[in-house]
DNA sequence: CTTTTTAGTTTACAGTTGTAAACTTATTGT
DNA sequence: ACAATAAGTTTACAACTGTAAACTAAAAAG
């Protein structure tokens, strides 16, 4: 199992996304939001942090005590990156249909649409006819 | 650990694709294109194909041997549900900007395109002004 | 100062996932 | 009929995750 890109598993994104907001937190914060949001004992907020202090995604300021922890990599850039992973491991030729799917149920902003809306008309110049299925090796006869 | 509703796990997914592609496919099939593009054993593939059984996104056909494995779910909508998924645990407010960016660099066909314009054109009319950031529980001055 | 609290560290433990070898039995080639 | 093959089943095992108790040391309270 070699996760290289050391991923942010579903528990410790929820500890960034308080993280994320407040700009900074202590632990007694996390704890005690994170009691209030998902019932979750302080132990396993305590281990949430050091885990994502190993992994990168945080660092803690004062080395005594109470300190503060800080994501080191900002929301939107985190989003970007798992949701990108996750469409390039699915079939390209769906994956668009799939994209709007999706879109059809998050609610947008008006600026979140204007904004689409330009980068779809820049993307229409070049876009092809058509994506091919990239789901199988180029397959000389391959199958039976 | 309450992964109620089974999820495919990434490995899980590779088989489905080829699946998904071929429409149904015998385990030396999967077996061969899976050495090909992931140098995977055959005793991966087999685990894998059984794992995705007892999870219910394949059935097998005939009981005696050489049979066919079938998706109980069409692909569209497994990717679909997946990235549904996980856009529904990040930042509301954040959100849509992250998936205008997975958006930018994801080919995406002229239909898709169009598709997706005339969607944007219906949500134009009741998008809100803005997104309500829905990270933390309402706090009633509970952070400090 | 002594006691109480608690931030941070260690240890725990079961379920999931990636990855596969070993085994069993039915199939096919000779 | 008998041997070689291979489809499907069992067993394996370490890393990763979710979830947390126990312990230690430092700070706050009295």
């Amino acid at each position: 199992m070699k996760t290289n890109e050391k991923t942010m598993t579903a528990s410790e994104w929820e500890i960034m996304r308080i993280i994320w907001t407040l700009g900074e937190a202590t632990s007694r914060q996390l704890i005690r939001i994170l009691a209030q949001k998902n019932q979750w004992s302080p132990s396993t907020v305590k281990t949430l942090i050091t885990r994502l202090q190993t992994k990168g995604y945080l660092v803690a300021n004062g080395a005594t005590r109470d300190r503060l922890f800080t994501p080191t990599i900002p929301e939107i850039e985190a989003m970007t990156a798992t949701l990108t992973h996750t469409v390039q491991s699915m079939c390209a030729m769906c994956v668009g249909r799939s994209l709007i799917a999706v879109i059809d149920d998050t609610p947008l902003s008006q600026q979140d649409i204007t904004n689409l809306q330009q980068l779809l008309r820049d993307k229409q110049s070049h876009a092809p006819q058509s994506i091919a299925c990239d789901c199988m090796p180029t397959h000389g006869e391959d199958f039976k």
